[in-house]
DNA sequence: TTTCGATAAAATATCAAAATTTTCCACAGT
DNA sequence: ACTGTGGAAAATTTTGATATTTTATCGAAA
């Protein structure tokens, strides 16, 4: 039994599929016993998971599940277009066929879990299963980019992204229209279309945006 | 005195200036010394270096700094590049006049001690008075953004990136070309030329790529 | 009734030492 | 000379205990 790693990525899990309260304090001491390790080791690790902005620290007064946000939210879902955009670009250009066979096989695994989460399956494995699928497939999209800054960096706000919505919208982050869009931005990947896959993940992701999101705005070149 | 936050920040300054060499030890029991604190105090301050990738973190084996990566060097650039023109770009759109005029401060403190490298004052005190305006002044390019997630993770990679510069450059990160281009970039913020901040932006940081950027291909939509 | 302050309880931060794992080196066997 | 085993030394991980700080409680004064 590994006591590192392992407790890490657990604690991470329940961190952002909500199993805490937003707002909710995470006592070392409390925690300790659900692993039968000590308060120590604990502090350790959601100091780990504080700097990526998965629990919220704060100096004598401990650790607490971040607080639903929507401004947030809105943050975060601008950092993924700006991301999956980049990435999934990218992978067009470098990733070749092989990229694309993972890329539809990851499609394929997520389509067949959304038909069935569509046809009224929502327990919670199902749902589970669901997170797993949906971010292996927009993993893989960036998964050719070539930058392991890139992809490192898109786990981390993928994560903090789900544990928002989780908070937000407790057993309903499934949108019956991302079956459409995820097929959408497969087929652009497909078709080498750059500013089509552009604009498909932009607007995936848009419904969870607060507002619109400034436009590029063109300036023509050449000023005073 | 605080021993908290502060001795983070102390830490990963040194870190980040290379006062230890790439793929050196940190051992907390030698570290201790340094600020009279216990291993263990150390220990969690070297964990949270490690989420964010200014030290390395191995299971059993310890924290040890990042040894030196030319593709590393280039993935962080080529990210502070896509994160730079966004959130110069966004910072165009919403600052206005106040954020104008804070960049110009910035601008104008930088160029002021760009001046006095350039006529041969290398003293650590003026190299370190350079790091910190130029830090500066790339944060107050994207400081209007309006996204908190942008500007943390710039944060983050930008000391990554200047940690790998040191690293690869002791004593000589600072190329005289840099006084140039970070007028031009001022001038093209003033002028709301979102297409040149991008160019000029490039080309500042290009030269820490390793190779050319895939070009955006501009791909005609529209397939079959 | 409200406010303030002292005290008690709880929680956090720090530490030094025990337990585990890895590393290193000598030495025997092939 | 090379390989593999044994064990001592060093380093990492974990722990439980102590010190410090915050939070809650209660009673007295306004």
């Amino acid at each position: 039994m590994a006591t590192q790693a392992n407790l890490l990525e657990t604690l991470r899990d329940r961190v952002v599929n909500g199993e805490f309260a937003p707002g909710c304090r995470l006592k070392p001491e409390v925690l300790r016993l659900d692993y039968g390790v000590s308060a120590s080791t604990l502090r350790e690790i959601l100091f780990r998971l504080s700097t990526v902005g998965l629990v919220e620290f704060q100096e004598q007064r401990g650790f607490r599940i971040p607080p639903q946000s929507p401004k947030l939210q809105h943050d975060l879902t601008q950092f993924r277009i700006m991301m999956e955009c980049e990435g999934a670009c990218l992978s067009i250009r470098l990733g070749g066929l092989p990229w694309e066979a993972r890329l539809t096989a990851a499609h394929h695994k997520l389509s067949f879990i959304e038909s069935r989460v569509q046809d009224g399956q929502r327990s919670p494995e199902v749902l589970t299963l669901w997170t797993t699928a949906e971010l292996d497939f927009h993993r893989t999209l960036i998964d050719s980019c070539g930058s392991d800054v890139l992809k490192q960096s898109h786990a981390v706000v993928y994560h903090r992204f789900r544990q928002q919505m989780i908070i937000s919208d407790r057993e309903f982050t499934f949108a019956p229209e991302n079956i459409r869009q995820h097929q959408r931005i497969l087929d652009a990947a497909l078709d080498h279309d750059e500013a089509m896959i552009r604009t498909r993940i932009t607007e995936h992701l848009s419904r969870n945006l607060l507002h619109e999101l400034p436009k590029p705005a063109h300036t023509e070149s050449g000023a005073a």
